[in-house]
DNA sequence: ATAAAATATAGCCATTTGGCTAGTGTTAAA
DNA sequence: TTTAACACTAGCCAAATGGCTATATTTTAT
């Protein structure tokens, strides 16, 4: 059934990603592929969210960390204002937040650039057919906080994966434990006693599912939450 | 005069980038050069300094951010055992300190990825010429700061700007630190006395002018040492 | 209105931390 | 050869940490 639009029709892509050499390299690689056509490439989220009001994609790749709007962002404008077009997030990050986040806005599929091509070819194949995919190595805490696919519930994934569900206080005081202050200092900056800073400190080890302050801390800086 | 050689003999190029999809694609674009040669082409430093010790080569070309030994320590070897090899720099990395380290160790160009590949090829044609080269984006700052081509006022530049000093010992020691490790899994991790994990961590701390484990971890990972 | 959080306080206790001084053995540079 | 840096060990001590249980007030949902 259908042969020539199965069989014949290329996938468009669109393509965002901000290095230039890299953007050109995989280009080609993507277009080396015999039913993957990437119609245009972007440096940054704006353009290509300018350039979907006119032409029609199946798929766009998208890079995080870009200049401007970036690509968490990106995906979920798309996925609002297209919801039929797939986002693929291609990026080296491979932040549990970041994944966490990018599905919670909506990605289809989370691949590391760690990624064979002809994989990623695999990849964009199963999710034109309406897969999703994340990738191995950052597949296990995804899949762990992803139980129910309802949208209500997903959206506060982002906030949850980056706040740890951290209260305004423990989000004070986990800034001071980032700082290297003492319990007691930390007591003294914002003048409550050491057993309640002791007790925020407790807390936020806890909710970071770690064990001592100095996890909390590098966990805190690494996700970008300090 | 030696028609056949300047014009026919390839640029031996060695290629090294952890991420694969990228790797690939580059060494494809670099391939593209009619006078270019990727040799092959490597996840890490390692491996790229053991197949030296066989290979000839001209040009490596080499990103930042390495697993194991990293770009800088990298450049730093090669030209060392290797003073005819040039080391080319292609990195995202936009900072300061980066290209300074970079060109102090040795490294004859600085390119960010931003680049386009035809003036890859032309910096790679330059640099097998004798050239240095930094790209524009970051050759400001790199001018400042590079009066004096003699390497003694270099060396130092390295240290100061990313390594606090550190002895390798300390190094090791500090990765587990910022694991959240307790003096007593530190010593027990590389098996030494918790007497002298606390004498290491004590060390560091003082190295990084920082007062406690905590700092020590939150400087280190901002600073990317770990 | 009632339950559920967030915030704050308190005490106990074993363990850890960081600063300090004081050594030993090894290796590399002056 | 001697100095210096590195790696390692050791003991002391006051302070800090993290786990624990318990209580009370306030804010926020339902």
């Amino acid at each position: 059934m259908k042969k020539e639009n199965e069989q014949q029709r290329k996938i468009r892509v669109f393509f965002v990603e901000d290095y230039l050499l890299i953007r050109k390299s995989l280009v080609h690689i993507l277009n080396k592929a015999p039913d993957i056509e990437v119609i245009k490439d972007f440096v940054s989220a704006e353009q290509c969210l300018k350039e979907l009001e006119t032409t029609q994609v199946d798929i766009v790749i998208m890079d995080l960390g870009l200049p401007g709007i970036n690509g968490l962002e990106a995906t979920q404008k798309i996925t609002k204002l297209y919801p039929e077009i797939k986002v693929i997030i291609l990026t080296s990050h491979e932040n549990e937040n970041e994944v966490l986040a990018a599905m919670s806005m909506g990605a289809k599929a989370y691949c590391l650039k760690e990624i064979e091509s002809e994989t990623l070819y695999t990849v964009i194949r199963q999710i034109q057919k309406g897969a999703l995919w994340i990738h191995p190595q950052v597949a296990d805490f995804a899949s762990k906080t992803m139980p129910k696919p309802n949208s209500t519930n997903f959206d506060n994934l982002y906030t949850q994966a980056k706040d740890f569900d951290l209260t305004e206080r423990e989000k004070e005081v986990l800034k001071l434990v980032v700082e290297g202050k003492s319990n007691t200092e930390i007591a003294e900056e914002i003048v409550i006693s050491t057993h309640t800073a002791k007790a925020h400190v407790g807390n936020i080890l806890a909710k970071l599912s770690v064990t001592d302050r100095v996890q909390a801390a590098v966990k805190a800086v690494r996700s970008g939450l300090i």
